[in-house]
RNA sequence: UCCGGCAUAGCUCAGCGGUAGAGCGGGUGGCUGUUAACCACUAGGUCGUAGGUUCGAAUCCUACUGCCGGAGCCA
């Protein structure tokens, strides 16, 4: 098709963004365009001037400021239009002209778009080879050939990326390939071919392929293995790699799972605020909300005057307020935000982290158990069945026991052990540990381990702890010693999840609270709950990032949370 | 916060008292339906910061900073 209209109307606006320089008239004589339509733009991308030219190596003075469409590109194939913007300031020395942009003109916009976009997931899922289509990333890797590139393109979709054919005959195959690096970002139009390689069914034989955005030299992620270490420090490109493309797509999965299971069986999703004026005892160290500052933060009766009126925190958990939903809705669970401003420096810490806190009413630590350990078991299995690509890649390059370990954690009933029994368990054991076993002592994390790891060699749920241990709002039990509680170990991660049945005898937990120094008022509306229609009631947390972890094998927090906060680390 | 380790090219590391090195990545050229492609050439570094010992320090000592591993706190 001939243009003898204007390709753009006078006025029209045209985005222009010159990033990449390249020789425009390089790429013309290159391509073998010496005709096109011109369009000449202010520095506000508005047209002045649009006209068809037979040999725009006369535009001369005009190509600094102008867009140059190529004839046989509008021609070919009608998505394959390519576009050069000429610098819109400077010296108009052809060979020192600098600026082919990837910008796409609206007439190209317009081409491409009335093409659906398929995802590389689909596109290599598919049975039949699906025809013409587009399909938009980010260039993993790329290998010439004499006439031909092969380039890796990935769109997050999946793991696996789409192994395009870029053609040295394509319209703007010389112009492109500088730009295309690893981490530069493409729009390819092209057939669907059985591939002649291995290692995929389906592979693109590119048509047209635009440069959205070029990945200079300086791009930090190489095709090759880097440390998670060095990863961390770029978190913003991090999620470009494959490693952390499979984890967060399992993350998401994940949290998905997580509101299935419990919609599926009648839980209320509750959100638990995140600023709380209540601390849920025993949960650490707080981060202080607040408005005030300078001299005011540190006056008396400072909080007074704050924004709420009183102290104020992040939330540690929203147990307490789950609690008073569960008394409601009988079953309900949270999952969000939760804050912890301890000075932790391991892998299994952080001080931003996501948790989930079902709360049951009607329910005693028996039931509290079950729903934890199928819990577990349903996530784990979720997991296998709709990440198993990203499943296989972890147990590949993390670790080689991962899928056995899930299977073997999903298929067989966890282990339940009194900590009076495992107390017993330690001190036959054999083992000499660096801490003494002792009743009435915390577990220390090489009991934990012994436990889980060799002892049963599986999770194993531990209940009943010595009351003196554990938080005031846990039920105490007929023995006068121990409370309902119970932690559900993993080998390798540890504590995955931490919960009790609560006490619901308004007598008994004033008493606990007494004891462990907490003022009975400040608790007021959490006490009301046993004044009025009290009810046995259960509930656990577990914490999301862990769970993360265990499914996927990753043994440092920090690598499974997008953006993880650890003391001295909030760059992103 | 405590104990231990580490800090050298863009990345991963070697060098451990005497002129700063390799592999990968980048650039250039070649070759090939390749798949962490391959071959050749090439560019690239105040050896974390500040002191000290020494004729001479990347190397030995001290402090600081950051990171990693373990512990505690927990999820």
């Amino acid at each position: 098709m001939l243009l003898d209209q204007p390709v753009v109307d006078i006025g029209a606006v045209v985005r222009v963004e010159i990033e990449d320089a390249v020789a425009a008239s390089m790429l013309a004589q290159q391509s073998g365009v010496m005709a096109g339509n011109v369009i000449v733009v202010d520095d506000d991308g508005i047209v002045t001037q649009s006209a068809d030219a037979d040999d725009i190596s006369l535009q001369g003075e005009a190509l600094h400021s102008s867009i140059v469409i190529a004839k046989d590109q509008l021609r070919h194939k009608g998505a394959g239009a390519g576009v050069m913007v000429g610098p819109r300031e400077g010296a108009c020395n052809p060979l020192s002209i600098l600026g082919v942009s990837a910008c796409l003109s609206p007439r190209r916009s317009m081409l491409l778009a009335a093409m659906q976009r398929m995802r590389i997931k689909e596109l290599l899922a598919a049975e039949t080879p699906p025809g013409e289509v587009r399909v938009q990333g980010w260039v993993r890797t790329r290998r010439d050939s004499k006439t031909f590139s092969f380039l890796e393109v990935n769109d997050g979709s999946s793991l696996a990326s789409l192994q395009v054919i870029y053609d040295a005959s394509i319209e703007g195959y010389a112009a492109n390939l500088p730009h295309l690096h690893t981490g530069s970002s493409v729009d390819v139009s092209g057939v669907v071919v059985r591939s002649q390689g291995k290692g995929q069914n389906w592979e693109l034989q590119v048509r047209s392929l635009a440069v959205l955005g070029a990945a200079p030299e300086t791009y930090p992620l190489q095709k090759k293995r880097h440390t998670r270490e060095f990863l961390r420090e770029i978190a913003h490109l991090r999620p470009r790699t494959n490693l952390f493309g499979a984890v967060f797509r399992v993350r998401s999965r994940l949290s998905f799972a997580i509101h299935r299971f419990f919609q599926e069986r009648g839980f209320v999703h509750v959100h638990t605020p995140i600023i709380t004026a209540s601390d849920c005892e025993g949960a650490g160290e707080m981060f202080r909300v607040t408005t005030l500052e300078g001299q005011a933060f540190t006056a008396p009766e400072a909080e007074t005057r704050d924004f709420f009126g009183k102290r104020t925190f992040l939330t540690v958990s929203g147990q307490l307020e789950g609690e008073t939903f569960a008394c409601a809705f009988s079953n309900i669970y949270t999952f969000g935000p939760t804050f912890r401003a301890e000075n932790s420096n391991t892998a299994r810490h952080a001080a931003e982290f996501w948790m989930i806190e079902p709360e049951m009413a009607f329910c005693d630590l028996t039931g509290d158990m079950e729903v934890a350990e199928s819990l577990i078991q349903f996530l784990i299995r979720d997991a296998l069945d709709h990440c198993t690509e990203d499943l296989a890649f972890c147990n590949e390059f993390v670790d080689q026991g991962l899928l056995e370990r899930l299977r073997l954690i999903a298929g067989r009933p966890f282990s339940r052990i009194s900590y009076t029994d495992a107390v017993e368990i330690l001190l036959r054991s054999g083992k000499t540990f660096e801490y003494p076993v002792v009743w009435g002592q915390h577990l220390q994390t090489e009991h934990e381990r012994y436990l889980s790891e060799e002892h049963c060699r599986g999770p194993v749920t531990i209940y009943d702890y010595p009351a003196s241990i554990k938080p005031f709002y846990m039920r105490q039990n007929e023995d006068g010693k121990t409370v309902a509680a119970m932690d559900l170990l993993v080998p390798g991660i540890g504590e995955i999840i931490g919960g009790s049945q609560r006490e619901e005898r308004l007598d008994r937990l004033s008493q606990a609270m007494h004891s462990q120094g907490l003022r009975e008022e400040d608790y007021w509306w959490y006490t009301d709950l046993r004044r009025y229609g009290t009810v046995p009631h259960a509930g656990f947390g577990l914490g999301f990032e862990r769970l993360v972890m265990m499914v996927t094998g990753v043994e440092n927090i920090r690598d499974v949370i997008p953006f993880p906060r650890t003391p001295r680390n909030a760059e992103f």
